[in-house]
DNA sequence: CGCGCTCATTGGAACGTTCCACATGTCACT
DNA sequence: AGTGACATGTGGAACGTTCCAATGAGCGCG
């Protein structure tokens, strides 16, 4: 029945021909009869398509034997509240929309599970899309969301223009998540990157590092914050003439960049702190390229703590975001300015914390 | 004004007070004005409600001065169609409706970047729903999509019940992807595991390699198939007799399961096939452990070119699906039906193909 | 000059809900 | 028996679009 006897490979494109085949019969079922409505229901049930609505939404003043009739009817037909319609008879979706910038980074995802969880608590649904972290797409996205009206957008690592924020947050609240935001008409949630960073030269010192290095991440959200972090820290323990930044990515090829850059230097650095973990994986290839060991020549820190920092080989010591917290500190925020229960803008920072691993330990000799 | 000044750390609840604080003035502009309607264009613009419509959907019987009255109109007005209105009354939205089962997984948002790509060119609009790999949460999810009235729906990587594949499948056209379907309502793409595996074993075989084992990944989606490749690829060979299974799963805590079962046979073998990319980690975390070297003592190899086999410290031997072509042919299929262009079920099998990296070597000696 | 054409434009009826004001019916109490 | 309160149920008007049939204006042509 199934993709079994003739398996031959296809091409890169669906062309008919090669690669596929059909099944035997198959007919959408009843393409011709379209779907039940409310009023369907009702004259099934014997009622006014009024009591089908009340009863579909759960109201209390409906007698036991019409409500059961109702409920009965309308699992009968297999009736599916058309949301389209709903959405516009009340004035509201009570549905969130999600854009999110990057679907490969691990990072958005935990946010997304955070957010899911608590909008599910609250009874919302949430709808995603996704901007491929191109900025003109991600207008799209967020226009997609928009017209499919729902009632709040949640911005994540969003890379789009304040402007296109601005113009969208007249319609609808917004919280932009992981990316500081000057808008003053929207909520924004963000982890302290600074003191982040902080935590991350605290221990490097603290194992008795004074070389440590900076490969930054440009102009990604956040970067800015975990450099200067880094170098304020650098300046509270008295190192202030070792501060040394190169220029990086928050990406993998961004991360070996930078380190080709401080492995010609004079002085190499004993200790490395990538702009993310994913700077960090670019970092650790190219010392691993150069012969030195992680952690005995030389120790890695990243950010974010994504799973990548996790698995076996890496075993990178990083700083850990709260995702899922600042995801459903997100739609906390959001449902307020929906329910009307707040006017001013509210940023939330949430606190990083340290996760020590395998990749840092005390320099050599 | 934004997240600067009094930084500090709030815990893992937004609760008000700490971590958080407010900005300036701010006001949700203009809350209490609605959005603008095709009717406000229209008395801006001094035409009939139709004939915004009728410029809207960009129709070429529109006088030149008309057209412009209308589109400055809505710019000034700052127009946005609403999408709920408009799906209800043309019966079809525009949107497919995307079911993905985790977002973690880097496996699946390549496919969606197949997807978006697709649908974009064909003027389609994509949104997504998520599962999060629970068989529950993801009836949620579809149900969802459904209300929300896509045209199509795409299902990647369910983990549901084909009974509620099979109800949705009534009311839209669905395709799936990357799990082998009995329905016979529906289309599906997917990969051929069994060619996968048996380009696994002919390399493996050339380098030199008789005794091949395989950790295979329990009832995973494909993972049947996977093995059968396996083992009739050895039979092939003539080493019939070589063929050893040992369970696993598709994560990197199965596949170390499987591996240290391996490492106390008495014959090892000098290969390893892991059921994926992640069980492959769990049988290279095993490995290093044991103190054995990859490839110089072990060959291992894995499946789905995840970006984890490509990191330097991996460089792990794999098979790759095509995901991208994978998404296109998804929709490809999706839009056929929705156009009414084809009634019976069509399921693709694309070529899977072998990416040679560091992880595979001749056996010892 | 009136006929039919084409062409741009329009009003009104859908689409499937919700919600409001109103219509019943029942019952308790005077 | 009449009154009001209350519980239950109903019709119709929204909501913002699209689409169809109809309206006029302009024009070429006999």
């Amino acid at each position: 029945m199934v993709a079994r006897g003739p398996v031959r490979a296809g091409g890169l494109r669906y062309a008919g021909g090669d690669g596929t085949f059909h099944t035997g019969g198959s007919l959408t079922d009843l393409e011709g009869v379209s779907r039940p409505t409310i009023l369907d229901v009702a004259a099934r049930a014997g009622v006014s398509k009024s009591l089908v609505s009340l009863v579909l939404r759960g109201s209390d003043r409906v007698s036991r034997e019409r409500r059961e009739a109702v409920l009965t009817a309308a699992r009968e037909l297999g009736y599916r509240p058309n949301a389209a319609a709903r959405s516009l008879a009340r004035q509201r979706s009570h549905v969130l929309g999600v854009m999110l910038s990057d679907l490969h980074n691990p990072y958005f995802a935990e946010c997304v599970d955070g957010i899911d969880e608590y909008a599910g608590g609250e009874r919302y649904r949430t709808i995603v899309t996704t901007g491929h972290l191109d900025p003109e797409r991600e207008v799209d996205a967020i226009e997609t969301l928009l017209e499919l009206q729902v009632d709040g957008l949640l911005l994540i690592g969003s890379v789009v223009a304040p402007a296109a924020i601005r113009d969208a947050s007249r319609e609808v609240p917004i919280v932009v998540v992981s990316r500081a935001t000057r808008t003053g008409s929207v909520d924004s949630v963000v982890n302290d990157d600074r003191t982040g960073a902080q935590l991350v030269v605290d221990h490097l010192v603290e194992l008795g590092h004074r070389r440590i290095a900076h490969v930054d991440g440009g102009r990604g959200a956040g970067a800015q914050q975990r450099r200067s972090g880094y170098e304020r820290a650098l300046r509270r323990h008295g190192l202030a003439s070792e501060i040394t930044v190169v220029p990086g990515a928050f990406t993998e090829s961004g991360g070996a960049r930078g380190m080709r850059e401080l492995l010609v230097a004079d002085e190499r650095p004993t200790a490395i702190f990538a702009a993310n973990d994913l700077a960090a994986t670019g970092v650790l290839e190219v010392v691993d390229r150069a012969g030195l060991r992680v952690p005995d020549d030389i120790s890695v820190v990243g950010y974010d703590n994504t799973h990548l920092a996790g698995i076996y080989r890496y075993d990178l010591t990083t700083v850990d975001q709260p995702r899922r917290a600042m995801g459903r500190t997100a739609v906390a925020l959001l449902l307020e300015r929906i329910r009307g229960e707040r006017d001013a803008a509210r940023h939330v920072v949430l606190a990083p914390s340290l996760v020590v691993r395998g990749s840092t330990a005390s320099p050599p000799g």
